[in-house]
DNA sequence: GGCTAAAGGCTTTTT
DNA sequence: GCCTTTAGCC
C-alpha cells in the first residue's frame, strides 16, 4: 500500500479489459466469472489474488483451488511474480519455490489430505485416523477384488472396475455405505451396497482412505463439526475456485462450507474495498471461475449445475462474462464456435477475437493410423525447419491413451523430441510400485494390500499355503496380517516359511525402529530410507538379476527407475523442509496453524519427522496427475489426452482420431448428454491451438490387433467448411475387403469435400448396436471367426455389448461379443 | 513352493 | 495386441 499511483493506473490493473478488471476488483460477495476459452482466466485469478494482497488482505487468508498440481504451481508462481517481481536471474533452477507467506494454492484433493491430517482425530470420523495412507487405484481394485470373492460373487459379473466406479459415484454424491444400502431396492444395488460396506471395512482395517474419501470425509467433517468449520472459515476469508464447471457435489459442498454465510459488514472494516456503511451484510468472498462449454468430467460426477446455478446457491452473486479470446486466430475460434453451437444444452455466449487473418483449420482424412502419424510428424518437421514454431509449442491430442503409441513410433523415426503427459506412468511401473508398497508398509503396517504385494517379492519362501494360514490367523484375531506374521509359528506353517516370516518382520522393524522411527537403525533422511528399502528388501538385487538374465534394455531401465525414485525422494525432501525456504517462515506447507491460531492444540501424538515426511511423500505420489508432467521448458512436442490438455495452449496442435466410436467415444453413443460432453472435449481440443490446427481422421484403424474400417466423426461435419479446409489423402490405400464401388463412393465423397455423404454413411453405421447385430447376423446364418473357423449363429443378444451364441464345428458353442469378435458373415 | 506356458478377457477420460 | 490369471510341471 505504498504505491502513490491511483488504482486505475496501478501495474496490477494494466492491460486488462473492462470485464477482466471488474473481476479483479470486485469485492463484497460471491462472484461467478464465466470465462470463455482463452479469455484470460488464469490472468484474472492471479491478478485478483495479487490485488487482494496488495490491498491489505493477509496472504494466509486466501485459498485458491485448482484442478491439477501443475495449475496450482503456475498460479502460485504468477502471483509471486506479480507481488515480488520476477525471480532473480541467478536463482538456480532447482531452488525452492518462493512463497508469499501462507498463501494457499492447491488442488481439492491435496487440501483435503492436509485437512484430514490436521483434523481427523478431532473430528472423530468413524474408522479414520490421522495416520491414514492413500490407496492408489491398483490397491483399491485389489481390495475390491477380494471383497467380491469374499462375497462369493464372480469377478466376471461384478468386475472390480465397475463396482469401484459405482462406489466412487456414490461417494461423489456424498452417500455413505449405510445411506447407499438404505436406498438400494433391487439386486444390483443391494449387491453393490454389500460390496461398498466390505470395501469400506477393508479400507478401515488397512488404515487407508481412497481419493474420494479425501473429499467426502472433509465435507462431512466441515458439515458436522462447527469448531473445525469455524477454524477454516476464520482462516480463509477469500476463496477462489478454478475450473468450477468440473466440480462435483462433494467439491461444491466443501466450497460452500468453506465460504460460509458471509459476515456483517461491520466485521469487514479494514478489509479491502469494503465501506462499512455500504451494506448490512455481505455474502462470502467466493470467486468461482469456469466455462460450462469446457465441462468434461461429467463421468467423474462433475455437476454442471454447480456453475449454472451459482446465482441460486449464492444469492446476490455478481456475474462477469469474459468473452474475448486472446489466444487463437479467427478461423480456429470460428471452427470451435461452430462446433460448440451444436450443443443444445448450453447457454449461448459470445466468443470473439479482434485478431485478423490466420490459417484455416486443416482437416485431413488419412488412410490409417500410420499414415496419420506420418503426416503429423512431417507437418511438425516442416514447422520446425521453417523455424516458425519451436518443438515445445507443438502438441498432439487424442481421446484415448492407446492412440499415443503409433504417434510415438513416428516421432522416434522422424527424430522429433517428444514427451508424453503421463505423470502417473512412472509410479505405475512394476518395480516402482513394489518399492512404494514396501514404503507404505513401513509407513503403515496395517496396510494388508500393500503387504500382500511385497511379502513374497522377491520370493523369500513365503508361498501361498503359508500365507493363507497366516491370513487366517489375522482374520480370526482381527489384526493386521503384519502382526500375524510375527506369530507365524502358531499357524503351523512350514519351518522354512516361519523363518522367512521372521526375517521379513525383522527387516521392516529395522527400518521403522520397531514402529518408533527412533533409534540407531532408523534412517536419517527420506532418501536414505528409500534407498535402504530398495536395498534391504532385495528388490535391487532381484531386478539386477532379472536384467542380467534377459539383457534387455527395458529390464536395465528398472534399476534406473529405482534410482530415480530415490532422487525423487531427495527432491521431495528438499522442498518439504520448511527451513530450506527462507521466505516461507510461517508458510510451512504442511502446517496450517500459524500464525493466525497460536492457541491451537498440538497434535495429540507427535509424529516423528521421518515418518511425517514419508507420509507426505507417499501422499504427493498418490496425488500426481497426468497433466502435472507437462513441462513447457522442455524442447519437445507434447502428447496427451484431451482431458489432460485442458488449460494448456500451444502454437500448433494436432487432434487425431476423429472417428465415430473414438471421438465421440462409443460409450457415449447411447446418451445425448454424454455426446454433448464429447463435443465439449473436441471443443477443448480445438481451442488449445493458438495459430495452427490440424485435425485428422483415419479411414482404417487397428484396435486391439484388428484393423477396422472407420466412420469419420460427426464433429468433422459440425465444424463446418467456413473455417476449415478438408483434404482427403486416403486414396492411396488398397484394401481387398472393399469393392471398387465402395472405394469409388469414399473417394468421390471425400474429394469433393462432400461431408454430407460421409455423414449419411455414418448415420447408417451408427444405428443402434442392437438393431445392427440382428440385422447383420440373423439367426441361422453362417459366420467365419479368425480362430474358430466357420460356425452357425444360434442366438443374438442386443444391448450395449451385443453378443451372439455361435456353434463352431471346431470348438462347439461360444458366446462372443460382436464388438471384439471380428466375425464375418459367409452365408 | 516356484516357474513357465497357454488361455482368457478386455480398454475412456483422472484426482 | 496386451495384460492378467490359471494350469501344469519341476
Amino acid at each position: 500500500m505504498t504505491e502513490p499511483a491511483s488504482d486505475n493506473t496501478h501495474p496490477l490493473l494494466q492491460g486488462l479489459t473492462p470485464p477482466q478488471r471488474e473481476a479483479v476488483l470486485h469485492t463484497g460477495g460471491p462472484m461467478l466469472v464465466l470465462a470463455a476459452a482463452g479469455s484470460g482466466k488464469t490472468r484474472v485469478i492471479s491478478r485478483r489474488i495479487a490485488w487482494l494482497v496488495h490491498k491489505g488482505a493477509a496472504p494466509w487468508s486466501i485459498l485458491a483451488l485448482t484442478f491439477t498440481n501443475k495449475a496450482a504451481g503456475e498460479m502460485r508462481e504468477r502471483v509471486t511474480d506479480l507481488l515480488l517481481g520476477p525471480p532473480p536471474p541467478d536463482m538456480p533452477a532447482d531452488a525452492p519455490p518462493r512463497a508469499v507467506r501462507g498463501l494457499t494454492v492447491t488442488t481439492f484433493h491435496a487440501l483435503c489430505a492436509r485437512l484430514m491430517r490436521r483434523y481427523a482425530e478431532q473430528a472423530n470420523l468413524p474408522g479414520v485416523k490421522a495416520d491414514f495412507t492413500i490407496f492408489p487405484t491398483a490397491d483399491q481394485l485389489a481390495l475390491l477384488k477380494r471383497a467380491v470373492k469374499d462375497a462369493d460373487l464372480s469377478t466376471t459379473n461384478w468386475p472390480p472396475r465397475s463396482v469401484l466406479s459405482a462406489i466412487s459415484n456414490a461417494k461423489n454424491e456424498m452417500l455413505t455405505a449405510d445411506q447407499y444400502a438404505a436406498r438400494a431396492n433391487d439386486f444390483y444395488h443391494t449387491t453393490i451396497a454389500r460390496l461398498y460396506k466390505a470395501y469400506e471395512h477393508g479400507l478401515h482395517r488397512a488404515g487407508a482412505v481412497d481419493f474420494d474419501d479425501l473429499l467426502l470425509l472433509v465435507a462431512t467433517m466441515l458439515r458436522d463439526n462447527a469448531e473445525i468449520r469455524g477454524a477454516c472459515q476464520d482462516r480463509w476469508r477469500h476463496l477462489l475456485v478454478d475450473e468450477y464447471q468440473d466440480t462435483n457435489k462433494v467439491q461444491f459442498e466443501i466450497a460452500r462450507l468453506l465460504a460460509g454465510e458471509g459476515r456483517p459488514a461491520d466485521a469487514l472494516a479494514g478489509m479491502p474495498g469494503i465501506e462499512p456503511d455500504t451494506a448490512k451484510t455481505v455474502g462470502p468472498d467466493i470467486c468461482v471461475v469456469g466455462d460450462p462449454d469446457q465441462a468434461i468430467y461429467g463421468w467423474r460426477g462433475a455437476d454442471i449445475s454447480n456453475i449454472l446455478d451459482f446465482e441460486t446457491h449464492f444469492p446476490g452473486a455478481r456475474t462477469v462474462k469474459l468473452g474475448q479470446n486472446f489466444r487463437s486466430t479467427a478461423p480456429i475460434l470460428g471452427a470451435a464456435d461452430t462446433l460448440i453451437k451444436k450443443n443444445t444444452r448450453r447457454k449461448d455466449k459470445p466468443l470473439f477475437t479482434d485478431k485478423a487473418g490466420g490459417e484455416r483449420v486443416s482437416v485431413v482424412l488419412c488412410r490409417d493410423e500410420h499414415h496419420e502419424a506420418t503426416l503429423i510428424a512431417d507437418w511438425f518437421t516442416r514447422l520446425h525447419e521453417g523455424s516458425t514454431v519451436p518443438w515445445r509449442e507443438m502438441a498432439v491430442f487424442y481421446r484415448t491413451n492407446a492412440l499415443s503409441r503409433v504417434m510415438e513410433e513416428a516421432f522416434r523415426q522422424a527424430r522429433i523430441p517428444y514427451v508424453i503427459a503421463r505423470g502417473t506412468a512412472f509410479y505405475e511401473r512394476e518395480e516402482v510400485r513394489d518399492a512404494l508398497s514396501y514404503l507404505r508398509v513401513v509407513a503403515n503396517q496395517a496396510d494388508d494390500i500393500s503387504l500382500a504385494r511385497i511379502v513374497n517379492k522377491p520370493t523369500r519362501g513365503l508361498g501361498k499355503t503359508s500365507l493363507d494360514r497366516i491370513a487366517l490367523l489375522a482374520e480370526r484375531e482381527d489384526m493386521p496380517v503384519f502382526e500375524a506374521l510375527r506369530r507365524a509359528p502358531e499357524t503351523g506353517a512350514a519351518p522354512g516359511a516361519v523363518k522367512s516370516a521372521a526375517r521379513f518382520v525383522e527387516m521392516i522393524d529395522g527400518l521403522t525402529g520397531s514402529g518408533s522411527f527412533m533409534g540407531a537403525t532408523v534412517s536419517g533422511t527420506l532418501a536414505e530410507l528409500v534407498a535402504r528399502v530398495i536395498d534391504e528388501s532385495s528388490l535391487a538385487s532381484h531386478y539386477r538379476k532379472v536384467a542380467n538374465a534377459s539383457g534387455s534394455e527395458s529390464d536395465e531401465e528398472r534399476l534406473d527407475n529405482l534410482d530415480e525414485l530415490v532422487s525423487s525422494a531427495r527432491d521431495f525432501e528438499a522442498e518439504f523442509d520448511p527451513l530450506s525456504d527462507p521466505i516461507a517462515e510461517d508458510a510451512d506447507p504442511l502446517d496450517m496453524d500459524t500464525p493466525f491460531d497460536p492457541d491451537a492444540d498440538a497434535p495429540a501424538v507427535p509424529v516423528p519427522h521421518l515418518l511425517a515426511m514419508l507420509r507426505a511423500f507417499l501422499e504427493s505420489v498418490a496425488l500426481v496427475a497426468d497433466a502435472d508432467t507437462v513441462d513447457p521448458e522442455q524442447g519437445a512436442v507434447t502428447l496427451m489426452t484431451l482431458h489432460a490438455a485442458k488449460g494448456l495452449e500451444f502454437d500448433a496442435a494436432a487432434m487425431i482420431g476423429l472417428e465415430e466410436g473414438l471421438l465421440p467415444h462409443s460409450r457415449a453413443f447411447e446418451s445425448e448428454p454424454e455426446l454433448e460432453e464429447e463435443r465439449r472435449l473436441a471443443f477443448v481440443g480445438i481451442t488449445r491451438a493458438r495459430k495452427l490446427l490440424h485435425i485428422t481422421s483415419a479411414r482404417y484403424r487397428t484396435v486391439r490387433g484388428a484393423t477396422e474400417r472407420t466412420i469419420p466423426s460427426r464433429f468433422l461435419t459440425e465444424v463446418g467448411t467456413e473455417h476449415a479446409h478438408v483434404s482427403d489423402q486416403s486414396d492411396a490405400y488398397d484394401d481387398v475387403d472393399q469393392t471398387p464401388r465402395e472405394r469409388e463412393f469414399d473417394r468421390g465423397a471425400a474429394v469433393r469435400g462432400d461431408l454430407e455423404r460421409v455423414r449419411e454413411q455414418r448415420r447408417s453405421g451408427a444405428a443402434s448396436a442392437a438393431d445392427r447385430a440382428h440385422e447383420e447376423y440373423p439367426e441361422g446364418c453362417t459366420v467365419r471367426h479368425p480362430q474358430f473357423g466357420e460356425g452357425r449363429v444360434m442366438r443374438v443378444m442386443g444391448g450395449q455389448h451385443a453378443r451372439a451364441v455361435v456353434k463352431f464345428g471346431s470348438v462347439g458353442e461360444k458366446t462372443l461379443v460382436l464388438e471384439y469378435a471380428r466375425l464375418r458373415r459367409v452365408l
